[in-house]
Formats: C-alpha cells, structure tokens, sequence
DNA sequence: AAACTATACCTAATTTTCTTAGGTATAGTT
DNA sequence: AACTATACCTAAGAAAATTAGGTATAGTTT
C-alpha cells in the first residue's frame, strides 16, 4: 500500500545528514533532494518537515539564514557545533538500528 | 542518550518476521528473542508489544493458541495466510527504507 | 487575462505508535 | 519472606507523523 513510507524518528536524521554533507540547505530543497536521491521512494510532506526543522533550531543543531532568492524568500539551515555533534551522535543510531533489523529478518547472521 | 531506541512502524515488522521464521511464537519469548539477537541493542517494551500482537490479530494477520507450559499460559502466535502476505510485504517495505536511508546518509552511492 | 504549476514558507487537528507506569499471577531462588 | 524470572495485561501521556488546509511570488499554459 504505502511503499513511501517513513519511519518515524528517521526525518531527523535525514535532516542533519543532508545538511551536514551539503552545508546549508533550505525545506522545500531537502523535500525535493530526499525524492531525488531515494528515486521516489522517501517522500517527505512539509506537515513533518518545517516543524522538525523548527524544533532543531529550538534545540541549538541548526542555524538560519534568510536569503532572497528570485523574487522569493529562501530559509537555509546549516549545522551548529552541537549539531555536529548530534548528527554523528543520530548517524551512529541508524547505522546500529539499521544492523539490528538486518539481524531480525535474517539478512545479516551475526 | 538513547541507544536502544526503536523506530516508530518497525515493531509490527520485527514481530512478523520472528513468527515467521519460528513458526509460532509467544510475548514474552519475542521480548528475550530481539534483545538477544540484536545483542541488547533493541529491547521491546510490553506496554508497545502486548497492543501491537492485539491489533495483528484483530486485523487477521496472527492466530492465537493458548497453551499451559511449566503452570503457567502462553499466548501463541502464528501467521495466517494473509498474515504471510503482510510480512512479505513489509519486509520489502524495510528493504527499500534501508537502502534509501543508506544512500541519504552516503553509505551508499546510486 | 485566467488558470494552472512550481517554488517557498507555514500551521492546526487528528492519528499512529510509542513510553511510562502501573496491575495480576505462578514458579523458583535467596 | 522477599526477590527474581516468567507470562499476561491495560491506561495515561508523549512523540512524531499524516492530512488538510493557508499565504505568496514567478513562470507557463489555455
């Protein structure tokens, strides 16, 4: 049925990953990156994004800066130290939850 | 902070999987079962597991078998039909979220 | 010119899925 | 007698999505 779909507590990370490797990154450019990369098949909607992008900056990972951009308003985000700190600390997270599924559906044996 | 954390949506996936691959399976025997293969990195919680074995019944993907073992109940669980449907389902639905969260966060290169 | 599409931001109500924190009961160990 | 392990359960609350809106500019199509 919904081959899109997300699990949830991973659009964090997708987040600062992303912004991580390309520096700074506006919302509607990450919705359309993610769709890219992943070939269609991670979509993000705008109702989880620009509220988990909010509580990143609330939470001290991700700074803004406002840049007008052809005629429209462009908000791009990029890691602080702590946000560093908090993408290896999520990177680490997936990798370790990632090997453990591979474990339960009998792709890795350990 | 949280290491043992478990994504959101994989925990009806992981239950599948395990009564797949051993036939029949009760609660408590699938709590020890992930923290032991996963070497204590995932650890079910009742309270998410119990609701979750329900809502799989309910909506026809396990059946139940009570048994009495050493004096005490055990709840069996086992795949329907559509329940083997489901789980393949599923883990092809897991299968396409690792590979793009693979790629998302530059493990690997399209 | 009007309508539509893409770009670009946003929020609020609801739903899904967990965590936390309990509860019951039997069997075996300290 | 108290504690631990086994084995089931539920209810309140929190977290993190989905769904369904809203605003506005720029460019394209009818």
């Amino acid at each position: 049925m919904d081959s899109k779909k997300l699990y949830k507590g991973s659009l964090q990370t997708i987040i600062m990953t992303l912004v991580d490797k390309q520096g700074k990154m506006y919302g509607y450019e990450i919705i359309k990156e993610v769709e890219k990369l992943t070939k269609g098949n991670l979509k993000l909607t705008e109702g989880a994004l620009y509220p988990t992008l909010h509580k990143l900056e609330e939470n001290g990972f991700l700074d803004t800066n406002m840049q007008k951009v052809d005629g429209r308003m462009r908000k791009y985000y990029s890691l602080t130290e702590n946000g560093n700190k908090e993408t290896a600390s999520k990177t680490k997270e997936l990798f370790d939850f990632i090997e453990s599924m591979q474990i339960l559906v009998n792709l890795k044996t350990v």
